[in-house]
RNA sequence: GCUCGCAUAACUCAGUUGGUAGAGUGUUACCUCGACAAGGUAAAAGUCACUGGUUCGAGUCCAGUUGUGAGCACCA
């Protein structure tokens, strides 16, 4: 190694770049080493075509990876399917503006046109995320990278859309529907209710016949225009005279029946309520009840129209105080009340959502029986297991989903209107050339495009190819694809999209491939600042995964989100976190730096024979690591398994396994090739560095060589206990001794000599320790004793005893330290002996915890005694 | 209103079928001893929100309370 510190900006791109060259990204990128009937699929989440890495996108990604390279290394055929979203509206809205910029509407621009420039956009766009994700080091096989609006895909957008549609789950129809005056039809889940501050308004409606006047409270004054009846309580005693009466609306003068309906709650409000059938959902259902009119006071725009009378012309919401004015003014206004009360919002523009009628495409709901039965059967498995109740809550309630968009960015609803005679048809074919009942060439394509969540939904099996045709087959997917690789084994993504997306690719799945989409769904959570702030452009307080890894490194941001990834948990990422991941790959350059200071380099593991008592001891806690680190993978424990990781290699194999080889310098070659172990390890977590600290201890360099990423993942989990019982007697005795000298205060002296009692180990044994316990403790010479030294100040550690004789020295710290632990141990003997006192636990606790319990009163009793002899024999 | 989380050391958080409470950061003391001061050694620090229950035994299971967060629904 030449440099004084790893520099991961030299490696990270050089590696990313072979890696892909080689086409280890691909599901046969690991062909050497895969096993039969051992397959893997996982598709990423398409991101939006133009957006930008955000940490919630590095999240998601790493967490991906993590489980993909693990996959790959461990044998199995992996697929992980790459591509981005056309986002429709987020798009068209980004387009609309750069047209607006040059003074232009897309009107203008007219259709075609306007699409061109989209797809530019898309062109020049699209790259930057996938670009960016390069640079997290993620491994999805990039050659299959789909794009939701691509040709294959568009025609298995058709595919399923004919499908639906000649099985009648497809409909279209005049209902309610969730209107943005800007975006258009919205679906129930795209609107997004907030608490709003606005007034309930009290409104005089007078009596047609001049008797008086009624008073009804609403919180949209201006939709009274479209007022076709007042409602009352068929039971309320103050207006069941009036039901049948008529009353006028003001300034308009239209008379309205007053009609009896149980909807209306008697306590709220006055009790009397304006029906404004084509504005309300409620009020929509009354309508139809009462077969009363059905009047639209505004455009699709929001544009009051010739109901409003005087105020045709005006938006709707910019209507609402003059018409309040001239309410007031006329005298119509009985009061104003402040009112809270929720008010839905476009989640795309965040303008004022409104009820209204409009001719639509619909999903019907019955779509969605099967795959709830199929979740519930536990053909899918959620992680966190919680998610189910989520999931089951919302598709029970599930009613028709709107799936038509008024945009042009997207895919066109493929159904065409032939105005010959009126024949209407949902076509495969992009361009029909007649109308298959009259063959009239006078026909017209539906005008609006599919939600595009309708695209993402056919994402686990159209990328598959399922619906594509075979244009593009052997290039972004194979024949066999869909039997090797659906159903998924896994989708990971953001609780956030659990009804948009992951709920919609489940009856997809299931309607059109017979199975649900994944056998496991792992749910993340937010990714939030160090204060616990969820990150908003407006706050300022986001951090941008690409100044992080910058700043730092990809294997540093990876490392710490996978490490703070506990389940069903949001994540709070600070600088300290980055930082101490920071410190992590730095002893781990350093490690690497002194296994290299004895060796030019090392051999894999398995191919040699371990000699050394070290190196059996450290690879006995190498294979305990695997098998956690295993475990919680497969369980997706991330935080768990990265903490694993953390442990074993700074904690035990730094700590312990490199200090100790300080006293056995020929077990060196062994920890360097447990370390080249550990980092396939470590591999999926931190890709850059493991390739480069396993290249440089192999004394390679990947240009040469295979890369440690296709090697194969760890598999040795047997536990040594000979070796690891040895070895915690010797670190016992060390950290006795550290503990003694403190006392004496000769903590980081060397001292000529130190007894060690240890009972129950063989002389040989004892030799063995000999040598580690003495460079360690740094003691010039350790002898063993099996009885209490006089005038010597010891340490009683959990499996030894030790004893440093000591002249003149200060007692009385001494006495004060054995006296707090022996009322520690006083405390934990009374609680053991109470319960092995305790005949019903003695009945009915299992054998090995009783015995667990009797060991550990036993021990805790003989170390008290020592303590009390020390006492004595000190306070003299 | 319904559903689902969360509450553990000063801080951030682990704690997987119930079996003597863990990590990192921070704190204190000491250490430049040839991997690493982005480091080392040692230490201190917790009525596991509260109340009750089940159990021989509860941070863990059950019921309730308080605080806190999220989702869904309703609101003329």
């Amino acid at each position: 190694m030449s440099t004084n510190s790893y520099e991961p900006s030299k490696v990270e791109d050089r590696f990313y770049k072979l890696w892909e060259e080689r086409g280890y990204f691909e599901i046969d990128g690991n062909k050497a080493i895969q096993k039969d009937d051992k397959k893997f699929a996982i598709m990423m989440p398409p991101p939006n075509v133009t957006g930008s890495l955000h940490i919630g996108h590095a999240l998601t990604f790493t967490l991906q990876d993590i489980i993909t390279r693990y996959k790959r290394m461990d044998g199995y055929k992996t697929l992980w399917q790459p591509g981005t979203d056309h986002a429709g509206i987020a798009t068209q809205n980004v387009v609309e503006k750069q047209i607006m910029a040059e003074g232009k509407t897309k009107e203008e621009l007219g259709r075609e046109e306007f699409l061109k420039r989209a797809w530019k956009w898309k062109e020049f766009s699209g790259n930057t995320m996938v670009s960016q994700l390069r640079k997290l080091g993620v491994s999805p096989a990039w050659k299959r990278e789909r794009f939701t609006m691509d040709a294959g895909l568009q025609k298995s957008v058709r595919e399923a859309f004919v499908h639906l549609y000649n099985e009648g789950l497809i409909i279209r129809g005049n209902y309610m529907v969730n209107w943005c005056t800007h975006d258009g039809a919205l679906s129930d889940i795209e609107v997004e209710y907030e608490e709003h501050q606005g007034n309930f308004y009290h409104m005089k409606y007078p009596f047609a016949d001049g008797s008086g006047e009624i008073i009804v409270a609403t919180t949209r004054p201006e939709t009274y225009f479209g007022d076709t009846a007042v409602m009352v309580h068929p039971e309320d005693e103050r207006y069941k005279h009036l039901i049948g009466k008529k009353v006028k609306l003001p300034l308009i003068n239209r008379e309205i029946p007053i009609i009896a309906d149980s909807y209306v709650d008697m306590e709220f409000g006055t009790g009397m309520v304006k029906v404004t059938p084509a504005h309300d959902p409620n009020d929509y259902e009354v309508g139809k009840r009462h077969d009363l009119e059905f009047i639209t006071v505004f455009d699709e725009s929001g544009i009051l129209n010739d109901f409003a009378g005087e105020f045709k012309g005006l938006e709707r919401l910019a209507a609402r105080s003059v018409i309040v004015k001239r309410l007031d003014e006329e005298g119509f206004m009985e009061k104003v009340e402040e009112h809270m009360h929720q008010v839905g919002h476009c989640y795309r523009c965040k303008n004022v959502v409104e009820p209204y009628i409009s001719k639509q495409w619909f999903i019907r709901s019955e779509i969605a029986k099967k795959s709830i039965e199929k979740t519930n059967e536990g053909q899918a498995k959620f992680f966190p297991p919680h998610w189910i109740n989520s999931y089951n809550s919302w598709m029970g309630e599930l009613r028709d989903w709107c799936i038509s968009r008024q945009l042009w960015w997207g895919h066109q609803i493929p159904v065409f209107y032939c105005s010959t005679c009126n024949h209407e048809w949902a076509s495969m074919d992009e361009h029909p050339h007649e109308c298959p009942k009259c063959a009239s060439k006078e026909f017209a394509q539906d005008p609006d495009v599919l939600d595009t969540w309708f695209s993402s939904a056919l994402w686990p099996f159209s990328t598959l190819g399922w619906g594509n045709g075979d244009s593009e087959m052997d290039r972004l997917f194979e024949t066999d694809d869909l039997k090797e690789f659906y159903p998924n084994s896994l989708l990971i993504t953001g609780f956030d999209i659990l009804f948009f997306w992951v709920a919609r690719m489940m009856m997809m799945g299931e309607t059109f491939m017979g199975k649900l989409p994944f056998e496991h769904i792992y749910l993340h959570a937010l990714v939030r600042d160090e204060n616990g702030d969820k990150m908003s452009k407006s706050k300022g307080n986001v951090i941008d995964p690409l100044d992080t890894i910058n700043d730092y490194s990809a294997d540093i941001l990876r490392f710490t989100l996978a490490v703070s990834a506990a389940q069903g948990r949001d994540i709070r990422m600070s600088g300290d976190k980055l930082e101490q991941t920071r410190n992590f790959t730095n002893k781990l350059y350093n490690a690497s730096k002194y296994l290299q200071m004895n060796a030019e380099t090392f051999p894999d593991l398995g191919g040699f024979c371990l000699d050394t008592e070290l190196g059996k001891y450290m690879v006995s806690r190498l294979n305990v690591a695997t098998k956690e680190v295993r475990a919680y993978l497969d369980e997706y424990r991330f935080n768990d398994a990265a903490t694993v990781m953390y442990r074993f290699l700074w904690n035990e194999f730094c700590d312990w396994g490199i200090e100790l080889s300080k006293a056995d310098k020929g077990s060196i070659i062994e920890l360097g090739a447990i370390f080249k172990e550990a980092m396939k390890l470590l591999h999926p977590f931190m890709p850059f560095i493991t390739e480069y600290l396993y290249q440089e201890l192999s004394g390679k360099e990947l240009e040469e060589t295979e890369s440690i990423m296709i090697t194969n993942f760890p598999t040795k989990t047997r536990r040594r206990e000979e070796e690891e019982a040895k070895f915690e007697i010797i670190m016992d005795a060390i950290v006795s001794i550290r503990r003694a000298k403190v006392l004496v205060d000769m903590a980081n002296q060397k001292i000529a000599k130190a007894y060690v009692k240890i009972d129950g180990a063989s002389d040989e044994a004892k030799e063995m320790m000999k040598a580690y316990i003495e460079k360690l403790a740094k003691v010039e010479e350790i002898e063993f004793c099996n009885a209490k030294v006089a005038d010597a100040v010891s340490d009683i550690g959990e499996k030894c005893e030790v004893f440093i004789p000591t002249a003149s020295i200060d007692l009385a710290p001494i006495i004060s330290r054995l006296e707090k632990q022996s009322e520690k141990l006083e405390k934990e003997i009374s609680k053991l002996a109470g319960m092995l006192n305790n005949e019903r636990f003695v009945a009915n606790a299992p054998e090995d915890v009783l015995a667990k319990n009797r060991e550990a009163l036993a021990d805790a009793q003989s170390k008290q005694e020592k303590v009390q002899e020390q006492l004595n024999s000190l306070q003299k």
